[in-house]
DNA sequence: GTGAAAGCGCTAACAC
DNA sequence: GTGTTAGCGCTTTCAC
């Protein structure tokens, strides 16, 4: 139960209308100048500032986003949340976070939640449930009822709105191409992200690579790993499965790690018997021993393109096409390659 | 600008007033049961919700929650978060997000522009430079001005308010308690957080388990490291300073890992020569090699303490004395130790 | 130069 | 059993 001064309490005080408080707040040519100091100067004594519920209902604008995060512990997701929550404030913006946990349920109910008027569109990356049940129809819905989305990352080509992407192809392509110039010979890639379109991208772009290269003798190895308990175990196989792996390409760190790891442990020196590309700059990757090259997805760029993509689609009346902004992926050279 | 329908559009089509339509929909006494029926029937149809500023401007609360968080790029912040999250949608409470990076201008600045009405009250941790600078005079407004805080991990003494922590004092205690019972002769503390209060109970938790163990030799070792970029160098210079550390108790997990790895060039082996104890049940204390011993925050539950605090609070009338809960700590052996 | 009134969407006390 | 009215805090048009 706040206790702010409103407008009334104001005009009150100082013997005067509603509306004329209002307007000498504002400034208005039709107030008195003396009656404008005396309004302002109260309003300021009282930290007069105006309500936002009552500004929301007034202007049918909340002024606030609906973000929506498949996994917070996810240091991808937090560091676009940092360049979404930065690019908003900018602009007046505040967020209201749902977590969705990748489950669909959670997802649905967050975007019913947020659409009662709470704010005025979504930035959101797909749950791994809704991608791999192939749901779509919930995000649909919201953007009949008026609600213009955002889609990161993790995007759906059955839903037509703006998109804020990776080139995924792109990243594995360069990545695998990097290890093909450094000699390598028998490079395998094991994907934590089979069950996602990036997934298939990913897959896409080394397996495209490795096609293209001249001389490349061995077939593509792709392991798909889900079960988080069983990395360890997984990673451990390829080294008995298959003779002669010199690089691994992964989709996240954690696999990274574990495979440098387990090289290690079964006599590897990196890199020179082995090299090992991760996927994210985050801590992990700087931490691990040795330091961990990787493909850096430009986290931050993608929050602060996603917020500009909504914020401009909020401001235009007339309906434009929709657009798919790319963000460029970097290799990050360090020690295991 | 979303289409929802309103009361009086559905009072529109049903040839009825817009009350009986909203008594309608709350199955009231006083209506017609087939009028109830036909109001919800098309209600549902036209998938009415009741616009969420307009019950905030009527009841005068938001059922929202204001987070505002240090580092979303910390674990345990995002652990926390997810904890909040949590509770906050188990009692239909939506939170707005805003980050302080540490900043104390950022952080003031949040803290005005939620408390405009869009929010009922505060859940926070404090910012680095805010507690180093020793401000609390905008908490203490903020209060003033009727919205209840509940703060995390860092609090301050200054702020009258609810508050959820950890005991500090007792987590490097017993971790130290635990390493002197295991015969370690020379026990070093790495601080990350020696400009925040609770840097000072973690030390003291250290030192005061030393001081009460019989037979121990040697002085209390206590290393401040502010600045990221000098991890490497301050830890690598631990070793060459004081010769026969056994032990290293740190107060973040990254600086636990860069001591192992500095340990591990130094050609010690772990834990036989030297036993590590990290802080904080993150990814990268199980990720490194050996895996990190560490001590468990138990953030979720933390948050979920913060929620449930600043419900009740907002709950009743009265004003009961403000409460500190604190949240048990564990300390998670693993391979370090 | 100032104020009254309507309206954003909703609820609830009070008619009828 | 249904409708009218007032009011939450604000802006803005229209009177005076």
């Amino acid at each position: 139960m706040n206790n702010h001064v409103t407008l009334k309490q104001l005009a009150k005080e100082l013997g005067l209308s509603i509306s004329t408080v209002s307007k000498a707040l504002k400034n208005s040519y039709e107030i008195n100048d003396k009656t404008i100091l005396r309004v302002q100067a109260l309003a300021k004594k009282h930290n007069y500032r105006p309500n936002r519920m009552a500004l929301s209902l007034k202007n049918n604008q909340t002024k606030t986003i609906g973000v929506i995060i498949p996994n917070i512990l996810n240091y991808f997701f937090s560091k676009v949340l940092l360049g979404i929550e930065d690019e908003a404030n900018k602009n007046g913006y505040q967020i209201i976070i749902c977590l969705s946990n990748n489950k669909y349920e959670k997802e649905l109910q967050s975007l019913e939640l947020l659409s009662d008027g709470s704010v005025d569109g979504f930035i959101l990356s797909i749950a791994r449930e809704t991608q791999r049940e192939k749901h779509h129809n919930h995000f649909n819905k919201i953007i009949k009822e008026g609600y213009p989305i955002v889609m990161f990352d993790r995007v759906s080509e059955n839903v037509n709105c703006d998109k804020v992407v990776i080139d995924d192809f792109e990243a594995t392509f360069n990545a695998t191409n990097y290890l093909l110039k450094q000699g390598r010979k028998k490079i395998a890639l094991i994907s934590t992200v089979s069950n996602l379109d990036i997934g298939k991208q990913r897959t896409d772009g080394y397996t495209e690579a490795l096609k293209k290269y001249q001389n490349y003798q061995n077939d593509a190895i792709v392991i798909p790993i889900t079960d988080k308990s069983k990395y360890e175990s997984t990673i451990s196989d390829i080294f008995k499965e298959h003779k002669n792996i010199d690089a691994i390409l992964t989709t996240n760190n954690v696999s990274a790690v574990t495979a440098l790891k387990m090289a290690q442990l079964n006599g590897y020196k990196i890199p020179k018997d082995i090299s090992v590309i991760g996927f994210s700059d985050d801590q992990i990757s700087r931490l691990s021993h040795p330091k961990l090259s990787t493909i850096d997805q430009n986290a931050f760029e993608m929050g602060k393109k996603a917020v500009e993509s909504l914020i401009s689609r909020l401001a235009e009346k007339s309906t434009t096409a929709f657009k798919t902004q790319v963000v460029k992926t970097d290799l990050l050279v360090r020690e295991t390659t």
